[in-house]
DNA sequence: CCCCAGGTCGTCA
DNA sequence: TGACGACATGGG
């Protein structure tokens, strides 16, 4: 067991505030979360995370980069006051948040799958898919499944794809598995590219529009950037920044005015207030498994 | 039977 | 370019 202490996360938000699509939250209110190359159990305490793994190689840095522990939130928390006090009730709702720094890959497939669908019917297309493809993972007797490797999904038919409840959007994942597998669009390089650059790059590929990019940019790769607006997103700002103008361009034209280079936190900030208000409704059932 | 879910595509002015 | 209907599936 590694423990990792002084940390200021909050890892009930982080892990649940619909960034992540593979995890289980555990009697104990641990959550077993299954990570790019192994599976991991985490429990906070207080100012401490008890980490346990199938494996332990260099498990600290792997978690303390996984739950971006090195970056200071409260200074870019402060800096998103200044460009808008009404921001203020999201950042106090969303103190400890961090933005996890997840596979570009499974960012791709998983936010294809997130266009017109709910939280939880993705997680099942994700959890479907990488139990379907992915290597098997033992970790406390249980069985857990690893995100395939684009290598694993290049020979997949689409009537095979449709057992994952992927709808309409199973010819997309094809074009993004074979444009990936043949490097037409290749992830390692996106690096290099501004985030302009790389919104369109990512949108050369089927299933991607301006919202599905921001996403994989902003889990995937960690750009702050960018402007992933999307329905619940509309709702708040309509309803808190009196903007009359609803269409997806003008909020996005709104956004990037206001929140400058971190409009993507502010926004996940939005996105996490306003869905963990309508969970306190009871109108949000999210449920999480793990096969 | 209706509406909605972390939108995007193809088509047609 | 910009508007607009279609789109699989599950849940309320």
């Amino acid at each position: 067991m590694v423990i990792i202490e002084n940390i200021d996360i909050n890892l009930e938000d982080t892990i649940e505030c619909g960034q992540c699509f593979r995890y289980t939250k555990e009697k104990d209110n641990s959550y077993t979360i299954v990570i790019i190359d192994r599976v991991v159990n985490i429990k906070q305490v207080d100012d401490k995370l008890f980490v346990n793994s199938n494996d332990e190689t260099n498990l600290k840095n792997i978690i303390t980069n996984y739950l971006d522990l090195n970056t200071d939130y409260n200074e870019l928390n402060i800096s998103l006051l200044k460009s808008d006090i009404v921001l203020k009730k999201y950042i106090d709702s969303s103190i400890g948040l961090k933005m996890l720094r997840q596979d570009p890959f499974e960012m791709v497939v998983s936010y294809i799958i997130s266009a017109r669908n709910s939280v939880p019917s993705i997680s099942k297309s994700v959890n479907s898919i990488a139990s379907s493809y992915g290597k098997k993972v033992i970790f406390n007797n249980k069985k857990y499944y690893l995100f395939p490797k684009v290598k694993d999904l290049i020979n997949i038919k689409s009537e095979e794809l449709n057992k994952h409840k992927l709808g309409y959007r199973d010819k997309f994942i094809l074009d993004a598995i074979n444009k990936i597998y043949t490097k037409q669009v290749n992830l390692n390089t996106i690096n290099n590219l501004t985030t302009e650059e790389a919104l369109e790059y990512l949108k050369t590929i089927k299933g991607i529009g301006p919202k599905v990019s921001s996403c994989v940019l902003l889990f995937g790769y960690h750009r702050f950037d960018v402007y992933p607006i999307d329905t619940w997103v509309i709702k708040t700002i309509e309803e808190d920044f009196n903007q009359i103008d609803t269409s997806v361009k003008a909020i996005t034209e709104f956004t990037k005015e206001k929140f400058g280079k971190n409009s993507g936190l502010a926004i996940q900030y939005m996105f996490h207030t306003s869905r963990n208000k309508e969970a306190k409704n009871g109108k949000n059932n999210v449920q999480q498994t793990t096969r």
